[in-house]
DNA sequence: GTCTATACAGCGATAGAC
DNA sequence: GTCTATCGCTGTATAGAC
């Protein structure tokens, strides 16, 4: 029962911030939901901050897996490849989707977070160890944005009426398409 | 000087939301700046909301716009890739430029507000109305992301040391690669 | 270890004086 | 148009019950 507390608190905490915002959740919903009040949650997280920290913990930890194999792998249109589709795995694991919604939803808010930055950070780094330095700018920009299709393209397709295997299949190729621009590079 | 406070109130708010997020900013800091007690504000704006959506009000008209433009003009390749250089024309005015970073960066705290509402309904309107009904979803999701490549194209590009003629140049020239795909529609 | 009770400064918003 | 005073709420913090 000890961790079960604070893996509940985490779990509430997730839902409410992405689908409320993190300013606009109480610490007060949260207990409220859980059953205790605000002050308990102080036993197991220091600040409203603390909790958004340990969220984000697993996703850096992955972030950095995805970073270490990339600067070992030489830069070639197949490691390229090879990384968007480990990245689209890593997204479409129920974990992290929710987290990343979460995220993307909450720049401004958590823009000075320590923990916010870290992630930022490894973000453009996977996006810039896609290419080259002397790589044209043109160039790192398009690799950038098929990293970004994956993100946005399962959210834009909502409106339409398909399966998420149909949506995931579709991010990925479109990703893939615009990583390497209309004819190859 | 009548209407003077009410725009000053419009330009620090939009400045502050901007860099710490509309949550995140009180009234008091706005009404502070301005050299007023908060109650102050009230007379001006009947909420806090009511400024944001005082704030959104010339973008939408654009949207409408663009929106009105684009329903009157036959769906070639040449409307679409028109339609991108009339969007990244309004993007690239400077009060918009700062709307734009606002917006972007307060997507939860806003979500349920009506005119954020309206905003996100008429870009979704846009993205679709580059397609037919009977386009797939992959060609559909492709020219959306053309159009957000106008967005976060210059924000991506901020890390590197280019001009902001350049900057917008790479964003234009890529949104419309992206936009018909590989080797054209 | 886990929580309740309580307090505090700051928030958006309102009422009413000037 | 702007003020003071006040309301119920928030995140944060601490003291102490069990």
């Amino acid at each position: 029962m000890r961790e079960d507390t604070r893996a509940k608190i985490q779990e509430i905490a997730l839902r409410l911030f992405t689908e409320q915002g993190y300013e606009a959740t109480s610490l007060r919903e949260i207990a409220e939901e859980l059953g205790v009040t605000k002050a308990a949650l102080y036993y197991h997280f220091k600040t409203k901050d603390d909790i958004v920290a340990s969220l984000a913990e697993d996703r850096i930890a992955e972030q950095d897996e995805l970073l270490a194999w990339l600067r070992a792998q030489p830069k070639t249109p197949e490691t390229r490849r090879e990384l968007l589709l480990r990245y689209a795995e890593q997204l479409e694991q129920a974990r992290h989707q929710d987290l990343g919604r979460f995220l993307e939803r909450n720049q401004t808010s958590l823009r000075d977070h320590p923990t916010m930055k870290a992630m930022r950070t490894r973000m453009l780094e996977l996006a810039e160890a896609l290419s080259d330095p002397d790589d044209p700018v043109r160039v790192r920009l398009r690799r950038s944005i098929a990293l970004f299709t994956l993100h946005t393209g399962s959210w834009l397709t909502q409106q339409y009426d398909i399966s998420e295997t149909e949506r995931r299949e579709i991010a990925r190729s479109l990703a893939l398409e615009i990583l390497d621009g209309p004819c190859g590079d």
